[in-house]
RNA sequence: GCAUUGGUAGCUCAGUUGGAUAGAGUACUUGACUACGAAUCAAGGGGUCGGGGGUUCGAAUCCUCCCCAGUGCACCA
C-alpha cells in the first residue's frame, strides 16, 4: 500500500467514527474521497477532499465535517497538523518521521521499491510492434516496440503476469509480394538482370536473402515459373525477415515472449472456429453493405458478403469477414487471432497499433466483446507518428523513395538508452519531433542526459564518501531535516503513487516525466547546498550527518534507477 | 459525410482521471563557481486551456453543438 492509500485508510477510519458517533449518517459513499499531494506545497504533503464528497449526501456543510475530520485526524501520530482550506479541503501536514521512514523502507527495498500488487496476478497480453515480415523496422516501429515494452514492464512491476507478443502478418498478399522481390534477388545472384515493378520490395535487404537463397537451393528455381517456388520462397523469405526483425528489436533491448504466426491460423480450422463462435451468438449474416457516404469508391457496387455483426458491440458498421469470391478479409485471421487470445486465459488484453489503424479500433474491440462475452477488457493504444529530424532539417521517409530510416540505424547514432527514453517523453498519442542531433546533446535541453546526470551526481558523492569511510546509515535519518531535504524525501514518496496510476491509465510517459521531475528536485537541492554549506551531502567533520544525508540521495539513486528499469533504460554511474 | 486522435505560454509539451491562484522545458532578461561534478541552480515577465452552451460545491478534465489539424474509411493487410 502506498503511504497515501495508507492515509486515505485513516481519512476513513475518521468519517466511521463520526459515523458511530451519530455525527455523520451511516451508509455513506467513500469511493470518491481520494488523498493526494495538493498542487502547492505550502498547503501541506497531503490534502482530501473527503467533507466535500461527504457534504451532500450527508446534508452538512463542507467546512463543518471538515471541522469534525480535522479534530479526529489531529490525534494520528503521523499528522502533525490539519488545516480546512477552501472550499472544504483537509490539508494534513505529516511528521519528519514520516518522510524519513520512507527512506529507510526505500532503501530497505532497494529495487522492489515501486512494485505492487494491483495487478493481482492478472494474465495481460500486450501485443506490439507486429510489422509485416517484409523488411527491417524503421523509426514508427521504433516507438511502438518502446512504449509497448515500457507498458509491459509497468504492467509487470505493478503486480501483472505479462506475455510481450508479435504477431506475423505471414498469412496475406504482401508476404507473397515479398517472395517474389527475393526470387528476383535470387534471380540477379545468378548473374541476371532484373526489373522490380510496382508491388515488389526493391530494398537493398534483400540482396542478402536473394544470395542465401542461391547457397541453400543453386539453380532450382532458374527459369522455373511461380507455382513451382511461390510457397517454398515465402516461407523461406518470412523467416529472414523475422530474423531480421528480431536482430533489430535486441538492439532496442526488446524481448519477446511469443511471436504468433497469422499463417498457423489458416488450414487448421481456427478462423473457422472464431467465425463460428460468433456465429452461434447470431452474429453471423450474409448481407450487403451500405456504400459509405460522401466519399463514395469508385467501383463501388452491391456485394453480398459474409459479415460480422459488430455493431452489436459498439462499432459503426458491421464488417466483412468473407469476400464475395468465399475467401477471407484480412479481418477474419484477426479476429481467430483474438480469439486466440481469449482462449489462452487472458484476463485482459492491449493492443498497441500505429495511429493510422485508429480506423481498426473499434470492430477490433467489437469483435474481443463478442467473443469473451465481455470479460476481457481489450484496451488498444495508438502510437502517433514520428517526425525524424536533424536539426531544422526533416528527415522524410518514403517507402518508394527507399529513403526510410531504420530501428537500426537510429540506434546506431544516438544509442538504445536515448532512443528509449526520449521516444517515452511524449504521450502515446501525441505526435513526437525525434532531432537525432538535440538528443544526444549534454544538457538540460536533453531529459535523457539530465536524469543520467542526477543519478551520476550521486554516485559520485557516494564514491567520494566511501572514499572517506563513509556509507549511509539509517541510524542517522534524523540528519534529514531541512524543509528542503524533506521536500525531496516527499517527491520520492510519490514514486509508488504514480507507477499505480501510470499502469492503470496504460501510460509509461509519465513514468519519464516524473523522473525528468525527481531530477529537478535533486539538482535543486544540491545547488542549494552551494550557498548553505549545511546542506551538502558530504560533510567532511561529519560522519554520521553525512551518513544520514547519504541516505536520502541513496534513496534518489534507487527510484531513478528503478524507474529508468521500467523504460528499459540503464542508469549510469558515470559520464 | 462518418469515425478517430489532437488543439493548453512566442515554440515543444505535461496536467496526479472532477479539485484550491493551470505547470515544466525552450526562448528572452538578470544573477550564483577559492564550491559534494556549473553537463547545474535561482529570480522575472508571458494564458479568453480552440469557441459557445450544459452538468455541480468546483471543469483544461464529463455531456452537447460548432471551428481547425493529423489519420482511417466495402471484396487491400
Amino acid at each position: 500500500m502506498t503511504l497515501f492509500a495508507e492515509i486515505r485508510e485513516t481519512v476513513l477510519g475518521a468519517v466511521g467514527a463520526l459515523v458511530s458517533e451519530g455525527v455523520l449518517p451511516d451508509g455513506l459513499e467513500t469511493r470518491s474521497i481520494t488523498v493526494e499531494p495538493p498542487r502547492d506545497r505550502a498547503h501541506g504533503d497531503m490534502a482530501t477532499n473527503a467533507a466535500m464528497v461527504l457534504a451532500k449526501p450527508a446534508r452538512a456543510k463542507p467546512r463543518e465535517i471538515a471541522q469534525a475530520l480535522a479534530a479526529k485526524l489531529a490525534d494520528d501520530p503521523r499528522i502533525v497538523s490539519v488545516d480546512v482550506a477552501g472550499p472544504g479541503f483537509l490539508n494534513l501536514r505529516l511528521s519528519d518521521d514520516v518522510w524519513r521512514l520512507v527512506i529507510a523502507q526505500v532503501l530497505q527495498e532497494g529495487a522492489a521499491f515501486g512494485r505492487s500488487a494491483t495487478g493481482e496476478g492478472r494474465r495481460v497480453n500486450v501485443e506490439f510492434v507486429s510489422a509485416n515480415p517484409t523488411g527491417p523496422l524503421h523509426v514508427g516501429h521504433t516507438r511502438g516496440a518502446v512504449f509497448g515494452d515500457a507498458l509491459a514492464a509497468l504492467l509487470d512491476v505493478s503486480g501483472y503476469d505479462v506475455t510481450r507478443e508479435y504477431y506475423i502478418n505471414d498469412g496475406g498478399a504482401q508476404v507473397d509480394a515479398l517472395a517474389r522481390s527475393v526470387y528476383l534477388r535470387y534471380l540477379e545472384a545468378h548473374g541476371q538482370e532484373v526489373a522490380f515493378e510496382d508491388g515488389t520490395y526493391p530494398g537493398d535487404y534483400l540482396i542478402e536473402a536473394g544470395q542465401a537463397l542461391k547457397d541453400k537451393v543453386g539453380d532450382a528455381f532458374l527459369g522455373k515459373g511461380e507455382q513451382v517456388w511461390l510457397a517454398e520462397i515465402r516461407d523461406f523469405a518470412t523467416g529472414k525477415m523475422m530474423d531480421l526483425i528480431r536482430a533489430d528489436l535486441a538492439m532496442l533491448g526488446v524481448k519477446m515472449d511469443v511471436f504468433y504466426s497469422e499463417k498457423s491460423l489458416y488450414g487448421t480450422g481456427r478462423i473457422e472456429a472464431a467465425i463460428d463462435d460468433l456465429r452461434g451468438k447470431g452474429l453471423i449474416y450474409e448481407g450487403v453493405l451500405e456504400p459509405p457516404k460522401g466519399k463514395k469508391p469508385e467501383d463501388w457496387e452491391p456485394r453480398k458478403q459474409t459479415l460480422f455483426k459488430s455493431t452489436e458491440h459498439g462499432d459503426d458498421v458491421d464488417r466483412p469477414v468473407m469476400k464475395s469470391d468465399g475467401s477471407w478479409t484480412y479481418f477474419a485471421p484477426d479476429i481467430a487471432y483474438h480469439f486466440d487470445k481469449v482462449s489462452r486465459g487472458f484476463d485482459e488484453l492491449i493492443d498497441v497499433f500505429g495511429a493510422d489503424h485508429g480506423g481498426y479500433v473499434k470492430r477490433m474491440k467489437a469483435a474481443v466483446s463478442a467473443l469473451s462475452d465481455g470479460r476481457v477488457p481489450l484496451d488498444i493504444k495508438l502510437t502517433q507518428l514520428v517526425k525524424l529530424k536533424r536539426g531544422d532539417r526533416e528527415l522524410k521517409m518514403s517507402k518508394r523513395a527507399g529513403t526510410f530510416v531504420t530501428l537500426a540505424e537510429v540506434v546506431e547514432m544516438v544509442g538504445a538508452d536515448v532512443t528509449r527514453f526520449h521516444m517515452l517523453t511524449r504521450k502515446n498519442d501525441a505526435p513526437l519531433d525525434f532531432d537525432v542531433d538535440r538528443v544526444r546533446e549534454q544538457s538540460k535541453d536533453n531529459p535523457v542526459w539530465y536524469v543520467q546526470y542526477a543519478h551520476a551526481r550521486i554516485q559520485s558523492v557516494l564514491r567520494k564518501a566511501a572514499a572517506a569511510g563513509m556509507a549511509a546509515d539509517v541510524a542517522h535519518l534524523g540528519a534529514i531535516a531541512d524543509p528542503a531535504e524533506l521536500a525531496l524525501a516527499a517527491k520520492i514518496a510519490e514514486y509508488p503513487r504514480l507507477i499505480e496510476i501510470a499502469a492503470a491509465s496504460h501510460e509509461p510517459h509519465r513514468v519519464a516525466f516524473y523522473l525528468y521531475d525527481l531530477a529537478s528536485d535533486f539538482h535543486a537541492l544540491w545547488n542549494k547546498g552551494n550557498g548553505e554549506a549545511h546542506l551538502r551531502f558530504f560533510q567532511e567533520d561529519d560522519p554520521s550527518a553525512t551518513s544520514g544525508k547519504l541516505c536520502l540521495i541513496s534513496a534518489v539513486a534507487i527510484v531513478i534507477s528503478n524507474g529508468l528499469g521500467i523504460l528499459g533504460v540503464t542508469p549510469v554511474d558515470q559520464m
